[in-house]
DNA sequence: TTGTGTTTTATTGCCTCC
DNA sequence: GGAGGCAATAAAACACAA
C-alpha cells in the first residue's frame, strides 16, 4: 500500500533505516540544495524545475521535509511508530506540497529526470513524485471542467433569456392573431344580420366572398392578403397559443391593442421586406409550428391552392367554446 | 466523542506510444 | 513489450458539526 511498501524516509540529518528488509540511506543533503541559494542542484538544468528558496522564501525549514509524519518533534519516537505501525498513507509536508505546486505551476508534465531530482530533493520515491503529479492532474482536470461549466452556464442563461423573450414576442404576435381574426369574426357576423335572420346559419359563400375581396383590397399594396381563413387554422392557432409552454395567454391579453380600430394593428404578412433567411428564422424559431398560425393567401400567386373557408360550424362553437374572448371582443 | 463528508495518497487496469 | 498516462477506485487522513 503506501509507498508501495517502499516506506519513506523520516528525520533529518544523515542516517540509515532499514525499512521492508532495505536499507534506505537518508540525508539532508538533497534539502541543503533546495533550501541554500544558489544550491549547485540540477534545479538549474530545467526551466520547470523550481528552486525551493521561491517556495519558502529562502528561509530554512525547521523541520525537515523527510519528517512526513504528523507534527510530533520527537524523531525518535516518530521512526519507533513509524516502523511498528503497519504501512500507512502518510501525508506530505506543507513544505514538500509546496514545493511540488511550485513545480507543478512550471510544468505539469514530469519528465523521468526531473521526477528522479524532485524526488531526491523532497526526499519521497520518484513513484510518489510521479503519483503526486498525477494527481494533481487530475485535480486540475476537474477543477478545469468546474471552471469550463461555468462558463457554459452563463452562456445558457443569456441564450435562455433570450429565448424567452422570443417566445414572449412570439405569445404577443399571436395573441394579435387572434385578436384580429376576432374582429374578423364580427364584422362577418353583422354582415350575417344585415342580410336577415333567416340566412344566419347559412354563412355563405358570398359573405366570405365579400371578405376575400374586401381584404385583397385592404392589403392591395402588401401583395398578400390573410384571408381566408380555415377555422381548424384559427383553432389550431388559438390552442397553440393556449398551450404554449408560458402558456400566459390572460396576461398577453388585449391591453396591448390600445386602439383596435387602429390599422397598425392590422396583421398583414408583408414578404417584401424580409429574407429568406429570416423567414426561415421566424418559421423555425419564432413560429415552431406552422399550424399556429392562419394561412395566409398570397394574391399574387393566383394558382397556388386557396384554403377554404368553411364556416359551416355552427355559431356557438365560434364563441365561447372556441374563442372564449368572443364576447370580449363584441364589446370593442 | 462520533458520525459524516472531503481531501489526499496510492493502487489497479486499461490504453497509447515508442 | 515496457514505460507512462489516465480513469476509477480504495483507503487513510483530515475537518467539522452535533
Amino acid at each position: 500500500m503506501a509507498g508501495s511498501g517502499v516506506g519513506r524516509v523520516l528525520g533529518g540529518g544523515l542516517g540509515s533505516v532499514l525499512l521492508h528488509n532495505q536499507r534506505v540511506q537518508y540525508s539532508s543533503q538533497p534539502l541543503e540544495a533546495l533550501f541554500i541559494s544558489g544550491s549547485s542542484s540540477s534545479f538549474l538544468g530545467s526551466n520547470s524545475m523550481v528552486s525551493f528558496k521561491d517556495v519558502c522564501g529562502g528561509k530554512r525549514l525547521e523541520r525537515s521535509f523527510f519528517h512526513t509524519y504528523d507534527q510530533d518533534d520527537n524523531v525518535d519516537e516518530d521512526f519507533d511508530d513509524y516502523f511498528h505501525q503497519p504501512e500507512k498513507k502518510r501525508r506530505l509536508t506543507v513544505e514538500q506540497v509546496q514545493f511540488l505546486e511550485k513545480s507543478f505551476e512550471a510544468e505539469n508534465k514530469l519528465e523521468p529526470e526531473r521526477k528522479v531530482q524532485l524526488a531526491k530533493d523532497l526526499g519521497l520515491q520518484p513513484r510518489q513524485v510521479a503519483i503526486w503529479f498525477q494527481n494533481r492532474r487530475a485535480r486540475w482536470k476537474t477543477k478545469q471542467l468546474e471552471k469550463d461549466f461555468d462558463v457554459l452556464q452563463v452562456n445558457y442563461d443569456s441564450l435562455k433569456a433570450d429565448y424567452d423573450n422570443l417566445l414572449k414576442e412570439k405569445e404577443k404576435l399571436q395573441a394579435e392573431v387572434v385578436h384580429l381574426t376576432d374582429k374578423l369574426n364580427l364584422k362577418q357576423k353583422e354582415q350575417g344580420d344585415h342580410s336577415g335572420s333567416s340566412k344566419m346559419h347559412d354563412h355563405s359563400e358570398t359573405n366570405q366572398q365579400e371578405l376575400v375581396t374586401d381584404s385583397a383590397s385592404e392589403s392591395e399594396d402588401a401583395h398578400v392578403s390573410i384571408f381566408p381563413l380555415k377555422l381548424e387554422d384559427l383553432s389550431s392557432a388559438k390552442s397553440d397559443v393556449l398551450d404554449s409552454d408560458s402558456s400566459n395567454y390572460a396576461d398577453v391579453g388585449y391591453s396591448a391593442f390600445a386602439d383596435p380600430g387602429d390599422s397598425s394593428y392590422a396583421f398583414e404578412a408583408d414578404h417584401s421586406d424580409i429574407s429568406q433567411d429570416n423567414e426561415d428564422y421566424l418559421s423555425k424559431s419564432l413560429m415552431p409550428s406552422s399550424n399556429a398560425f392562419p394561412k395566409i393567401k398570397d394574391a399574387n400567386r393566383p394558382d397556388l391552392p386557396t384554403e377554404s373557408c368553411n364556416f359551416d360550424i355552427p355559431g356557438e362553437y365560434h364563441s365561447s367554446l372556441f374563442w372564449p374572448c368572443w364576447d370580449a371582443n363584441l364589446k370593442i
